[in-house]
DNA sequence: CGATTAAAAGCTAACTGTTAGCTTTTGGTA
DNA sequence: TACCAAAAGCTAACAGTTAGCTTTTAATCG
């Protein structure tokens, strides 16, 4: 009941570890596609069970290391100065994230995401979750003054700059595109000037 | 290698229809969860295979009477008078679809794909592949005078509009609340206004 | 220390959507 | 009539996922 000494969390943490990195790497040499659960499992020497309890799905194993989307979308809401503007905040979160991916060294990765429909499916899935959650933080923020409309569709629109900018050719460029756009949806949503 | 005199294809369509129809009786009486395809398959009487000969997936089965979305959008951005603007036009065409699925006569549907996270995920997926057809046809059109990267964003939040409006208290007013939106965010998409 | 508890991992066996491979039926045509 | 190709069927399997139960092991307590 009192403070676990550590030991355990370590191992756990290092088993879950140990199934992420066998599975990125298989996944990398043979193709998501090529690759099964079973085949993971057998690698990193843990029962399949033992899999699905460190992740939900196999496509889970490939986003385990995406530097955490929904929390950083939150974090830009949230832990913003008082009197600093949202949507600016928000561009420069996206524009950090779309940098990030598209390091060299997470290109890969990237490529073989972008390769696989069940991959990008779920991705796209993972990020409308993470639009709901961005769109509870707005609506919890009464200095803001929109709807909770209004605060829904800008937050699916943010996610669409991510997702727009990601398949561009130059995608920082393309953030700032999508966001000159935004800023100004976010103007018209203004009590203000819907009358 | 002629004209085929038709039986054949009336019998096929007829084996479709008998899928369908079975399928979403058995789905709204029993739970789309609670019925497997080989349930769907005897009941209609029928092989396995030849449901998956018919439909792409057992989430197809459910959206088969979708009145066709995609090509109604696509309709609306290609099948305008020469100055007809373009917002409207889709404005008008969301609302239509928004009124269709609040229909009285399909909310035994629709409150059945809410409640599946399978369905919503598979519809959400099946929209973005709309949105895609969209910011084609949108692409296509030279007299628009805006980027491939502003069709696409435009095309995302014209999808969003309608996935906002059919979870809002009154999906109407969303409709027209969201697009007083978008109709910000294409003004300032324009070239004239970039610098 | 030794006994105990609960989390973590393992094993087996299944279920479910989906597909491959091959055979049979059947509508349309020469 | 004979033939072709589309449609449907059958069997068996594969792959992701889960349920149920047992074994291991880190942490706690007498």
């Amino acid at each position: 009941m009192t403070e676990p000494s550590g030991r355990r969390e370590r191992k756990k943490a290092a088993t879950r570890r140990k199934i992420a990195d066998t599975a990125l790497r298989l996944f990398l040499e043979r193709g998501y596609d090529e690759v099964g659960i079973r085949d993971i499992a057998a690698e990193a020497d843990v029962a399949v069970t033992t899999v699905f309890s460190h992740f939900a799905s196999k496509e889970a194993l490939v986003f385990e290391q995406d530097s955490n989307f929904e929390e950083n979308l939150r974090g830009a809401v949230e832990g913003r100065e008082p009197a600093e503007p949202l949507i600016p905040a928000l561009r420069g979160e996206i524009q950090a994230l779309v940098r990030h991916c598209t390091a060299d060294s997470v290109a890969p990765v990237w490529r073989m995401i972008d390769g696989s429909p069940a991959l990008r499916e779920y991705e796209e899935s993972m990020r409308l979750r993470h639009a709901e959650s961005l769109a509870a933080a707005m609506a919890a923020d009464p200095g803001l003054g929109r709807t909770p409309t209004a605060c829904r569709a800008i937050a699916r629109f943010v996610v669409d700059a991510y997702s727009v900018a990601r398949e561009a050719a130059d995608p920082e460029a393309a953030v700032d595109e999508v966001f000159r756009m935004i800023e100004a949806a976010w103007a018209a949503a203004s009590p203000a000037v819907s009358r």
